[in-house]
RNA sequence: GCGUCUAUAGCUCAGUUGGUUAGAGCGCUACCUUGACAUGGUAGAGGUCCCCUGUUCGAGUCAGGGUAGACGCACCA
């Protein structure tokens, strides 16, 4: 073995065997343990939250693999419509072209070609990081069976009146030229003006002034409202308007949605561009004039000045207009919220179009009744305000794009408008009686990403079919996810699969936070701060993460101030940390925060922490390779040090907190668990009290055989509790320590088919006392050493003075640890009324370690050491005699703590009057 | 406007139903190349738990108010 931990030399050869050895494989026994992957986009690559995200599922789905659980871990891709179909056409935008020079046969074979020669980056980078999902049984979103369960629940929704088609004002993406539903509309609050404008009666008796941040619209205006008790404009409800610019006549209405504190009181109602104007334009049964082409230029509804005039450019363009005849007021500077399509960035334009709908009242009651009932529970469980929230106020769900990648709309239209939806043409044909003459043109349209996703947990089991795996595995276990997504899909799978399967599709929903940089920002190109997962395991050089980070911006200006910072923040690039290292960072950082900074120091500190692990290995098969670690042999030929009995009870304690703290999903506090014991408890401690037993003349080979026998043991046990968050070294060392264990060994023997350590019934306790006593006495006289400047080399003589019964028996059972660990050469255990010389001391319960001073010890120092440690104790005295003098304590505490701060008080006078004395004693030399 | 979250060591973060002396990692200081490991060992320093008021025998933890920041939803003529 090396003498440092490398993990490229073990992670592609342990992936490979366990794919091809199907390890991934649910066993068909046992409890069903079911994890839904979020399907990434199929043509993206991993970022940090996948890889956080990926750890912790892989985590969970390690460990109920080793539990015995029958355990899937079902994953796929998503076809991620607008995405994808973006980055396909921005390639042909490279060629000078556009998709309508291919046409959509054309253009989705070029998707198709992408897919194929992208498609399996992110998968494969899944695999770098250790996932192990059955990759036998991914699935693609635009699959055929997938395909199906799309058209299926479309035609059954439709066919009870869930589904329908109708003319509403929608968010219309210009660039895009597609619906785009509410959440994929971004508010952000951005500086804008305010124009005031006169708008004459017809009659000629007066004006009305209204205000509105978006003056062009003003061609489109059917009416002008006012509050209906607004006393300023009684006698001018029911009159007309002349609407500057084009002349219409448009009536003055009444509508309590006005607000007479605003403005003027008076608003121009555009009813085709704004949805409040449309419901109002609804009760009024106002005319709906768009005045929009599909890229947001005015159209033929406008006064021919205008025509053909990009939206802004008009706005320009009227505004001058309107100052020039007199009829702008005043102009003021204004924030408002401007939506925009979260792909685009385009100014996203309420748009009257035909679209098909979901009504989604009827469904969102059960999927409200799921979380209420406690049958779903959200992990952290606060989530379920916002789910509900949202839930309690939810709107139609607008799920036709006007794209071409994507499930095309299963419905047909004949050349009188009529239309037919079904599960293809011919069973349209059939079902509706229609001769073959009659021609039919499927829907040009394609359906939102998230309908197909919202099936996921079904339609990934087989559905439509009925398949054992529908029955075993919905509702799967837990979602693994982000907050981010809770609408777009959490929401929607519990609607879908509560309507078509009767179930839930999960039982818990486990939201992790957002992985942030380590200020606390959100990494993106243009910040120039992502970090790739993959480059933190197999590491990059400066100039390679200089390329990647500042080649290819959409705003090349920012190049240099990246730059900058990325050579400041890397002046050496990045290393190369191994995924294990990673993994159990993530693994770390997952506290219930919903931010998380991600920090290079703890990336580094957990590679240390695998070198630390590969070394400990090191020390325990040089010590038991060539050998006898009790193999096969009876128990009693096998005799167990304290140590050894004090490592298993620790061991087993440091499995029950690992595992609580897994059910709850704190893998902060489950990785917690195991860098303390692997580092503070195993390697510092049990390794260092094996040297003594392996290396003394005198034990006996029952002995050094009971220590090399758990020395394997443990370290074997130690990696099967490691090895869901760190597979791979944890493997690696396994196959090196089983075969010298009574593990069985057959050909394709991994850990990862091992069972998980179980805790024995008993837990011997008495030798946990035992070695905590040792380490105290041990920890006591370093800290003189380490105080007092004596080199550790130099051997010490040491009595113990005031020692108990029990005090003296944990001597001779442990006086060869303890002379060998604190590096001593003499130990005396002082009778009664016995004289010590002039010590240096350390407190042990009852029982004081000193140190005779003579030639070693500075009095100063000890005094200095004495005071110091004083100090400390007499400010928990006063603390203590404080409260315990307080009457209202004494009255009003439970007993117990009473009890305690008693105890506590007894301990600590008592340690403070051996101080004193101490002190007296080294003054007086 | 409605709702959610965050504030603890120089940095990144834990801290359970209120109850020992508030913890970890990184960083820092001193010493140590000891046959597993310097990606290491030993010892140590470092805290006004954002502020105020309250409840309580007792508050980092609970309540009210404030400050600073993050996010979601709705609305903004």
């Amino acid at each position: 073995m090396d003498k440092t931990f490398n993990p490229q030399a073990i992670e592609q050869d342990c992936y490979a065997d366990w794919e091809s050895n199907g390890l991934f494989k649910a066993s068909g026994e046992g409890e069903p343990y079911c994890i839904l992957l979020p399907p990434p986009n199929v043509t993206g690559s991993l970022h940090m939250g996948h890889a956080f995200q990926h750890t912790i599922m892989d985590t969970l789905t390690r460990y109920h693999r080793m539990k015995g659980d029958n355990t899937l871990w079902q994953c796929g891709t998503d076809h991620a419509g607008i995405a994808t179909q973006m980055v396909v056409e921005r390639q042909l935008d490279a060629q000078g072209k556009s998709r309508h020079d291919l046409g959509r046969e054309a253009f989705i074979e070029k998707v198709w070609d992408w897919k194929a020669e992208s498609g399996g980056n992110i998968t494969q980078q899944m695999r770098r990081l250790g996932t192990s999902p059955d990759w036998d049984r991914e699935v693609f979103t635009m699959d055929e069976n997938l395909s199906k369960a799309v058209t299926e629940v479309f035609v059954q929704l439709h066919k009870e009146g869930l589904i329908y088609r109708g003319k509403r004002l929608v968010n219309w993406d210009p660039v895009l030229h597609t619906a785009v539903s509410d959440l994929e509309v971004v508010n952000e609050e951005e500086a804008g003006h305010m124009w005031h404008m006169r708008y004459p009666l017809e009659d000629g008796s007066g004006e009305l002034v209204v205000a509105t941040t978006r003056p062009e619209t003003m061609l489109g205006d059917t009416a002008v409202a006012v509050h209906p008790d607004d006393e300023r404009y009684q006698g001018y409800i029911g009159k007309m308007i002349k609407l500057p610019l084009t002349g219409r006549l448009i009536p003055i209405i009444a509508d309590d949605y006005v607000d007479q504190e605003f403005g003027t009181g008076c608003v121009k109602i555009t009813p085709a561009h704004d949805f409040n104007d449309y419901d109002m334009g609804k009760r009024h049964d106002l005319e709906m004039i768009n005045i929009l082409t599909d890229d947001a230029k005015l159209n033929q509804e406008v006064p021919e000045a205008y025509r053909g005039l990009d939206r802004f450019e008009a706005r320009e363009r009227i505004v001058n207009d309107l100052d020039e005849k007199g009829i702008l007021v005043k102009v003021e500077p204004h924030g408002l919220k401007v939506p925009r399509g979260d792909r685009s960035g385009a100014v996203i334009e309420p748009y009257l179009t035909d679209q098909w709908y979901v009504a989604v009242e009827s469904l969102a009651k059960p999927a409200i009744d799921a979380v209420e009932s406690g049958e779903i529970k959200f992990v952290p469980e606060n989530w379920n305000k916002t789910y509900y929230q949202w839930m309690h106020n939810i709107q139609d769900w607008c799920i036709s794009r006007q794209l071409w990648w994507g499930h095309r709309i299963p419905a047909w239209y004949d050349n009188e408008g009529n239309i037919y939806v079904g599960r293809d043409e011919a069973s349209v044909r059939a079902e509706n009686n229609l001769a073959d003459d009659v021609q039919l043109a499927q829907d040009e349209d394609v359906l939102d990403t998230w309908f197909s996703s919202a099936l996921w947990p079904f339609a990934t089991m087989g559905w439509p079919d009925e398949t054992p795996e529908l029955d075993t595995f919905v509702p799967s276990s837990v979602l693994v996810t982000g907050f981010d997504i809770i609408f777009f899909w959490v929401a929607r799978m519990i609607m879908m699969t509560k309507k078509f399967t009767g179930k839930i599709p999960f039982k818990e929903i486990y939201i992790t936070g957002l992985i942030r940089d380590e200020q606390g920002d959100k990494m993106s190109k243009s910040k120039g701060n992502v970090l790739d997962p993959i480059d933190l395991i197999d590491g990059i050089s400066l100039d390679a993460l200089l390329e990647k980070r500042t080649g290819g911006m959409m705003q090349p200006q920012k190049a240099e101030k990246i730059a900058k910072r990325t050579r400041k923040q890397f002046p050496e690039g990045i290393a190369s940390y191994g995924t294990d290292a990673l993994r159990f960072t993530f693994a770390a950082m997952a506290s219930t925060s919903r931010d998380i900074n991600f920090d290079m120091g703890r990336v580094e500190g957990y590679r240390n922490f695998c070198n630390k692990i590969w070394n400990a290995s090191r020390f325990v098969l040089m010590n038991t390779e060539d050998a006898d670690t009790g193999k096969g042999a009876s128990a009693d030929s096998i005799e167990l040090s304290m140590a050894d009995q004090w490592i298993w009870a620790r061991f087993y304690q440091t499995v029950g907190e690992f595992e609580q703290a897994i059910s709850q999903y704190r893998f902060d506090i489950a990785a917690q668990a195991l860098y303390e014991f692997t580092w503070n408890q195993f390697c510092d401690w049990y390794l260092e009290l094996t040297k003594p037993i392996l290396n003394a003349e005198n034990s006996t080979e029952a002995q050094k055989r009971g220590t090399r026998h758990t020395l394997v043991n443990m370290l074997e046990q130690l990696m099967r509790l490691l090895h869901p968050v760190m597979p791979f070294i944890t493997e690696s060392i396994w196959q090196r320590v089983a075969p010298l264990t009574d593990c069985e060994m057959h050909d394709n023997a991994s850990i990862m088919i091992q069972s998980f350590p179980a805790k024995p019934k008993q837990l011997d306790n008495t030798v946990l006392g035992d070695v905590e006593w040792l380490k105290k006495v041990i920890v006591g006289i370093r800290n003189i050493r380490g105080e007092m400047d004596i080199s550790p080399n130099k051997p010490l003589s040491v009595i113990l003075r005031n020692a108990s019964e029990q005090d003296e028996q944990r001597f001779e059972a442990m006086s060869l640890y303890l002379t060998r660990m604190a590096k001593l050469d003499d130990v005396k255990v002082l009778a009664v009324n016995e004289k010590a010389p002039p010590s240096a001391s350390a407190i042990v319960g009852d029982m004081e370690v000193l140190i005779p001073m003579a030639g070693l010890i500075d009095k100063d120092a000890e005094l200095a050491r004495i005071a110091k440690a004083m100090d400390k104790i007499e400010k928990d005295v006063l603390r203590t005699q404080g409260k315990l003098n307080n009457e209202s304590f004494v009255s009003k505490a439970p007993a117990a703590v009473i009890e305690k701060e008693k105890a506590k008080l007894a301990d600590a006078s008592q340690q403070l009057h051996k101080l004193q004395e101490q002190e007296k004693t080294i003054r007086a030399l």
